[in-house]
DNA sequence: AATAAAACTGAGTGAGTACTCAGTTAATAG
DNA sequence: CTATTAACTGAGTACTCACTCAGTTTTATT
């Protein structure tokens, strides 16, 4: 039985407590009560740990989103239901999302490493995403124009930066959720 | 002369270029012509060369901003004052902010550092003041109503991403600036 | 010119860390 | 039972990097 998750997990509650400049392979395989070897085994290098982490998450974050803007069916109920998802995902997986907020190897999102297609690509997923719903919502009526690709990723800075400010210390809104919600519905709301 | 400037002049580029991990004391001494003992006369460890950075910036902005929005006369000039400040600044020290949404040494953010104080009582400011022109905007009628904590926390979420998606090699927008003051107009225009 | 203080050098050093590898144990298949 | 593969160990190793310090040069002061 292999025990890569147990691995996997020890270095995400690491990351997200400490980060991954702060945390050694030495005490990852000691949380995990594995030999270090062992993680050479099954990942290249310390940098791939983190790259496989950082997959777990931003697949299960797109797939999720679009599972959940499937089941609707008009524009704006479809942009509901994608802030609905995050702040689901946000709640079940915060050791995970904590884990990316912090310090990444620079060379993971750096637009000239080799790995930043990875994210670029999931972040490019994430806009179309969103970019579709707005699109769909300005036709049936339930969203008003506006230019799509800008506003698209205006929401998507606005749920990106959360993770920031819970590190901070910041951000102890009893009711981020609806609050949020509210936000995107002023920008959004078709003119009366 | 003290050529202390150099010191940090010569990090901010070296860190928004690579990250703070992943540049040396050494490579920060060599770019600034000078040797490496000179940078721990001037700075006690690595990380007080990147809070001395962190600090410089922040107190500009924050007074920056509050420079801007006392020449407005009403609260949405203010907060459009703060968004015009906010991509000027932007523009002209880019490579400022950009060392700032890179890796940070965790121990600057983490809310249990003793660091945490300076970063958070920066953000802190910076939620008053974007606050306190909601507030003034709904007693002028210039900003509807809504809550004023959440919807500056969320204001200031929106901008504080734009720096990381600029690494990542996304935003690539024309037209950045007036898209982002559209949207928080549309969040903050009264009902009519 | 003499003195004091500030600025700076450069050759360490020691601690820590990512990663290796030869060899051992456990699981699986024929 | 045997052979093969997969899972795992633990003792390295090579190397980097933040930081030190004794001593030198430059600047400012009287």
């Amino acid at each position: 039985m292999s025990r890569k998750p147990d691995i996997l997990k020890a270095a995400i509650e690491l990351f997200a407590a400490k980060g991954y400049h702060a945390t050694s392979t030495h005490e990852i395989a000691e949380r995990a009560e594995l030999s270090e070897g062992i993680i050479f085994y099954y990942f290249k290098t310390k940098e791939h740990i983190m790259l496989g982490i950082l997959e777990d998450v931003f697949e299960a974050y797109i797939i999720g989103i679009y599972d959940a803007m499937e089941k609707t069916d008009n524009g704006w109920d479809a942009i509901r239901a994608y802030l609905e998802f995050h702040f689901r995902m946000r709640r079940e997986r915060s050791t995970e999302i904590l884990c990316l907020a912090r310090d990444y190897p620079s060379t993971i999102t750096n637009s000239d490493s080799p790995y930043n297609g990875g994210v670029r690509l999931y972040f490019k997923r994430l806009l179309e995403l969103v970019g579709s719903a707005l699109r769909q919502g300005q036709e049936d009526g339930t969203i008003r124009d506006c230019p799509v690709e800008e506003t698209a990723f205006l929401i998507v800075c606005t749920l990106a930066s959360f993770p920031k400010f819970d590190i901070i210390g910041l951000a102890p809104y009893t009711d981020l959720d609806s609050a949020t919600e509210e936000f995107i519905h002023r920008v959004l709301s078709p003119l009366t």
